[in-house]
DNA sequence: TTGAAAGCGCTAACAA
DNA sequence: TTGTTAGCGCTTTCAA
């Protein structure tokens, strides 16, 4: 079954020495520029490398260092809303095909996931990254790892571990904060399911952020699904029971779209008499929505750089536990400007 | 800088050896189910390595054997959009977790690219996958790749390649039919800008579709952008100079979801007056469209499952050259129901 | 300044 | 049935 020695066409170090006249081990420190070579002879080796596009074997490499300069990056979120930032963050962070990161999708099964582990570190990546898909705690990795291992966005239920999450309750406060910098008093909030932990989160951000503004909530907080039909539901039941509400803080940026629509269509005006913040700044949402939805971003970008940056740091001078948090960051379009002149 | 020997503390094949009290080579049979080992010994050598935990390095394996059971994917497309569903389908064909994929996302930027082919080439990965962005054909990879490379999506624009692409005009086709199946006969086209390849493919397909049902269209194909606001505006021109449209087909679901707020807003009933059907079937935004849309899905993963069973199948047999192409498929929700009982 | 040789973890011939 | 050895492609001592 396996051929040994089914060397491809490609150029080896050895023919790089034979065409430059030399030995291996020289070729070896002319092209990496070590040990004491004259001058000429470096040159000499590097343009036989050239001549033959010799690009070195990092399997070899690894094998001798142990050490692979690749990570496995887990995914669990299927259609990647949140995962691919946190991926773009980490190539960020791993240095543009310095280190190269095995993606995994494991569609959130716990067997496919055991699967990609074992897989990963047969291969011996020097760490994972598990990229969650909900603010929730998530149980750690099954198999236990003899590699770092950092969890992004979705946090690791067990403590010793090492997490970077988003303050999702910090950003709630932004969007409030941002809703009463900008005139509004009476603002209510409206969000996905009940028990859910962005939610409650969010929620938590709004009563500290009012109370600290020394405003009432409008109610309390709407609780239902991340959908656009909830928010048109919630915008129609909120003006009726508060005709005085003038600013809705949303879940996310779903639930601000079915809000901005229910309120245009029960005759309130965005932003003249309702402002409107959502989250997530998913930019296919709030750009398309209407008006341009002001939005709290995740920032899961961030979020997958500072978990490249543990990582690396992991591998390099050992583990850093405990859990990390990134703020997020307020994107202001229309839907918050302010209602007439009061800034 | 490079220090040797760097064995962490996983257990090699050597400990389970020791543990087992047999050779290397012994234990390497027993591990793999080779040579003739007594029965006995076989599972001694399976518990030590089970006790230590023992997982053999996929590393020296590739050194040895030359392959490495790990291909690229390289992605351009930066939301993902369009990669993700590709990944997934490679993922399929690669045999979740058998061979691996290194992820590689270069922003659309050629210098960025190439350094990801040397280092996919470096990792000595056994073929490349590139999943393009957009219907229209990309330069092939700068490098020239020692090993195969499968364009998906956008195919590559030397023909010699191996592609795979979405039949996008087939789609077009499939869209109308339904159209047309369903009883309606009035049947615009509006679209994204003029020259786009998905548009020209497109618009190639609804006239072919028309023609073969006898009919005429309605007006030129409207071209304009990928937005809402676009497949709005269109809605509202559209009914002023065709007051007879029962049909809009749209060449993306953000335009139909534009053109199905824009119908609604000049008083026509979405599906009573006016059928609608997109394309792209985005969950996001066909499942929230008012009503949800029926749309064309252009079978990304499928593409994806191909690439990567190409991809196997040339670094297996060698190359298969040529432009594979895989059907749309028609997702059918209430946008385009019958109009009346004519079916 | 250069070459020769050992060894990274493992498999597969060959020897015992 | 088991052990020994060479070697995959490279880096790095150490000797020349």
């Amino acid at each position: 079954m396996l051929v040994p020695g089914k060397t491809s066409g490609r150029a080896g170090i050895a023919d790089v020495a034979r065409l430059a006249g030399v030995s291996i081990g020289t070729a070896s420190k002319a092209l990496n520029d070590r040990g004491q070579l004259r001058e000429e002879t470096r040159a000499r080796v590097q343009a036989a490398a050239e001549q033959l596009g010799f690009i070195p074997s990092s399997v070899a490499t690894s094998l001798l260092t142990g050490r692979t300069f690749t990570v496995g990056l887990i995914m669990t979120d299927h259609h990647g809303r949140f995962s691919l930032p946190v991926l773009h963050g980490a190539e960020d962070a791993l240095g543009w095909a310095e280190t190269l990161a095995f993606v995994c999708d494991t569609r959130d099964d716990p067997i496919r996931e055991q699967h990609y582990v074992r897989s990963l570190l047969g291969r011996r990546v020097d760490g994972i990254i598990v990229a969650g898909r909900r603010a929730e705690a998530r149980p750690p990795l099954i198999t236990r790892a003899p590699v770092p291992v950092v969890y992004a966005f979705a946090r690791s239920a067990d403590e010793g571990d090492c997490s970077v999450v988003t303050d999702e309750e910090g950003g709630a406060v932004l969007a409030i904060e941002h809703l009463v910098r900008t005139g509004r008093r009476r603002i209510a909030h409206v969000t996905g399911p009940h028990g859910h932990a962005s939610a409650i989160a969010r929620v938590a951000g709004v009563s500290r952020a009012l109370r600290a503004a020394g405003l009432e909530p409008v109610g309390d907080p709407w609780y239902g699904g991340w959908s656009e039909v909830w928010g048109r539901f919630a915008a129609a039941a909120l003006t009726r029971e508060h005709p005085d509400v003038d600013a809705v803080f949303c879940g996310s940026d779903t639930i601000a779209r079915g809000v901005a629509d229910g309120l245009r269509e029960s005759g309130r005006r965005v932003p003249e008499d309702v402002a409107l913040v959502g989250v997530d700044n998913w930019a296919p949402i709030a750009e398309e929505c209407r008006p341009p939805l002001t939005s709290v971003d995740l920032n899961l970008r961030e979020v997958g750089r500072q978990a490249g940056r543990l990582l690396l740091q992991a591998i390099e001078n050992g583990h850093t536990p405990g859990v990390h948090s990134v703020d997020c960051q307020l994107v202001v379009r229309s839907s918050s400007a302010p209602a007439s002149g009061r800034t």
